[in-house]
DNA sequence: GCTTTGTTTGTAACTAGTTACAGCAACTAG
DNA sequence: CTAGTTGCTGTAACTAGTTACAAACAAAGC
């Protein structure tokens, strides 16, 4: 095994004190005969700096911490591209954890992040690490909390999330234009967004005259949970005399198990039932299925921005959602 | 702005020295009564040990790092899966970066890795990295290729590779049984992945005597690329006298574009033309395609095991494709 | 009661860098 | 010819930890 070379092995082979090599190496005042010198030894000994030593002297390392819930969903996948673009453009790294939705992860991942000075951390974690992020913003450390927004957050710490009540709305709005009436909705749990969704689904659609009852919402935690609450909401529907003619579903992650419960019962979109999702995601258009897309890369972009820039005060930023109308609530399309 | 507490502050807290503190932290030889004063001290001064100073000492840092040519393939998805797995197990964290295909992009982001001293490397990059991840296997940082063989790997460089030949011939074998013999191939390049596949398919096929010409074969090394490729293939094949009746593709990254190209020219699958394609998704089940499996996730478990457990030799791993056949090349159903 | 042994703790040196400050040489100005 | 200024370089202190070594102390054995 062969030791790497450092700063005192340069300083040593180009005749010089590791403050000269420091200094070529940062761009401080050295004659250029010297630099030449410097610069010659880092390419014969093939000197790597070590990033580490640098971190502990400046008080934090340069690379951006970034804790997803879940990888597999493309929002996500374009929220980090988003923040790898900002990180890419200032010399910066993505160090990236996926808790695989479980709260103890969360906690201990973004610990992890605390202890490697991480320049800023962006988050999608729950409540559960808010303490801890709170007091990192206090450090210094800039935080940025994805898909909710934070009461009383210090300085330093931003929050970026969705209009999630107008995302609800477009989707009422725009199944009642399809002729539906009677909506189903499955649900993925207690975080705010997906109560958010809800309620402003329900509201824009008693607006239009058709009430959502409570029992018209379904909440599904995994995948296997989905297809036991779509087979109730198809029973609640038909009991009620009310046959289902419309299925939303508040989150992109269970977009997949909704409609294989659909298509594997033999129901038909949009012929026997409707069906509106969240977030776009490539094979969408294939299948020809209608989203409600959030700029998820523009959401990236800002939350790298936000470490980056370190603004002053607390920041949140709210972006609007929009309706990409396919062929699953049974659209006219166009002539 | 609050300053973080240092090990000092918890040792003057705890009126013990900093190297009790450390041993405290770290399990050395401690009284109870000692140790339970630091742990006061810790926690009241909500004391965060600083990660980068300890990997100065220990000479590398605690966290693996991957480089990721394309983050929104799926393949490479469940391989982050299978390595965040093992990097949980074993207190890491996994530190990512996306090279968005580019060159430069990746021999600056594996510079980077080097000089953050990861913990181990697993890169998915091409050949322009191998100077630098050789040199870093020497240096005692295992570093674990992906998607291609090495040669005259040093101790402590591995590879792990799909048996790319055998998924052109898996291809083959379950087009030919599906009574199809005029093949077109989208390829995405030079890689060796991509020519390893399309030569076993080729031999395959002529074993089945079903010869596949040069002409037969399009490369497309980007999505806009594909359409006019598959046009290509089909003009191709109908000057041939033998009109297409299967479209193989030879990399997950474009199976959206193809699919595409061919539903948006009113081809249908399997009825016109066959499909078969690489790397399972959520939505191939849903979308009845065929495709040939990487156990990425396996992959990416054994990729992290060899940077944890470094191993002395040079190790070699090559996996094995299945064929997970649908209906898109026009499969009997099974009664 | 003294030596031996073992445990606990502190001192100080070490990791690989950065930087404040001082020193020294060269050049300019009086 | 000397004083002041400027520019380059080195010394040494600093970052926040870890650890080898030695010292201190108590308990046990003789």
């Amino acid at each position: 095994m062969v030791k790497r070379a450092t700063i005192g092995d340069v300083a040593a082979d180009a005749g010089v004190s590791t403050a000269t090599v420091s200094r070529v190496l940062n761009g401080g005042a050295v004659t250029e005969a010297t630099a030449t010198r410097v610069w010659e030894a880092v390419a014969r000994l093939e000197y790597t700096p070590n990033a580490l030593t640098r971190g502990v002297f400046a008080g934090r390392s340069s690379t951006i911490g970034v804790v997803i819930r879940d990888l597999s969903s493309p929002f996500y996948l374009d929220l980090i591209r988003g923040i790898d673009e900002v990180a890419a453009a200032n010399d910066s790294l993505v160090m990236l954890a996926n808790t695989f939705r479980r709260v103890d992860r969360e906690v201990a991942q973004v610990r992890t992040m605390d202890e490697q000075r991480v320049r800023g951390l962006i988050v999608t974690t729950g409540e559960a690490t808010d303490g801890r992020t709170r007091r990192m913003a206090e450090n210094g450390t800039p935080c940025v909390i994805i898909a909710r927004s934070v009461l009383d957050a210090p300085p330093g710490m931003h929050s970026i999330s969705l209009d999630n009540v107008e995302a609800g709305q477009l989707m009422a709005v725009h199944l009642a234009g399809c002729g539906r009436s009677s909506i189903g909705v499955v649900s993925s749990g207690r975080r705010t967004s997906q109560i958010e969704r809800t309620a402003g689904l329900r509201r824009a659609l008693a607006d239009l005259g058709l009430p959502l009852p409570e029992d018209a919402v379904m909440v599904a935690e995994t995948e296997d949970e989905v297809s036991g609450a779509v087979d109730t909401l198809l029973v609640r529907g038909r009991d009620r005399g009310e046959p289902l003619d419309a299925i939303v579903c508040t989150t992109g992650r269970l977009t997949v198990a909704v409609h294989a419960a659909l298509t594997a019962r033999g129901i038909a979109i949009p012929g026997d039932i409707a069906f509106v999702t969240m977030d776009d995601f490539p094979w969408a258009t294939a299948l020809g299925i209608t989203v409600i897309a959030q700029p998820s890369y523009q959401m990236g972009l800002k939350a790298g921005e936000l470490v980056v820039d370190r603004p002053s005060g607390p920041v949140e930023l709210v972006f609007a959602p929009t309706l990409v109308a396919r062929t699953s609530c049974g659209e006219r399309q166009k002539a």
